[in-house]
DNA sequence: CGGCCGATCCACT
DNA sequence: GTGGATCGGCCGA
């Protein structure tokens, strides 16, 4: 059930992102747990990727976490606001990295419904980085957790997407990386 | 130490 | 389709 080491030492980032869709995402945060599982992640392949705050093994304090071997959080703020989480792969020293950018709730939705401020929520709170974080809780305190403990953690639970595709197209908000800005590493369950 | 800017979101128009 | 909110990381001086 629960997602062990083996799944996020894989070298290849980008195939990661596309089997954690329908994955579920569980996290405590004050004391509740809540999750759901993945529609839509980004891969972000490290050291030949512009995107990458790891981009040509870049390594500073905030980066050092993504050197680690796969299987732990990596917690950002954005914009001053928006907290981002990603989920470390690949072996280590090899800095890969997968945004996690949407997901549908299944567990503590009232905790969920409570931080959002919606009452009856749809896809559509659900679906970008900044709101899944808010909904989910997650913030500084979550970066560089190791995923095999009960703080936060993945599971596959057989998830069946009948009816429904797994699209791939070039990723958001990474214009600035040039060609690589065009690179199909985003994945959206639809 | 100063300045720039980003893996975003929302409320506008 | 546009702009404001808001702040830590990073780089160059």
């Amino acid at each position: 059930m629960k997602i062990y080491k083996d799944f996020y030492t894989s070298p290849d980032v980008v195939q990661i992102a596309r089997n954690l869709i329908g994955k579920y995402l569980f996290v405590k945060s004050e004391g509740i747990v809540c999750g759901g599982y993945i529609t839509e992640s980004e891969a972000y392949q490290g050291p030949t990727d512009r995107a990458s705050h790891a981009y040509n093994n870049r390594r500073t304090n905030r980066t050092e976490v993504m050197f680690y071997e796969g299987g732990r959080t990596y917690v950002y703020l954005c914009y001053g606001i928006h907290s981002m989480l990603n989920i470390v792969t690949g072996p280590k020293d090899i800095p890969h990295a997968v945004l996690i950018r949407g997901f549908m709730p299944t567990t503590g939705l009232e905790a969920i419904k409570k931080r959002i401020g919606v009452n009856n929520p749809s896809a559509k709170n659900f679906n970008g980085p900044g709101k899944l974080t808010k909904a989910l809780g997650i913030n500084a305190v979550h970066n560089n957790l190791d995923l095999s403990g009960n703080e936060i953690w993945l599971e596959d639970r057989g998830l069946k997407l009948k009816g429904k595709k797994i699209i791939a197209g070039p990723r958001i908000g990474v214009d600035y990386a040039k060609e690589d800005a065009l690179l199909p590493y985003r994945f959206v369950l639809k």
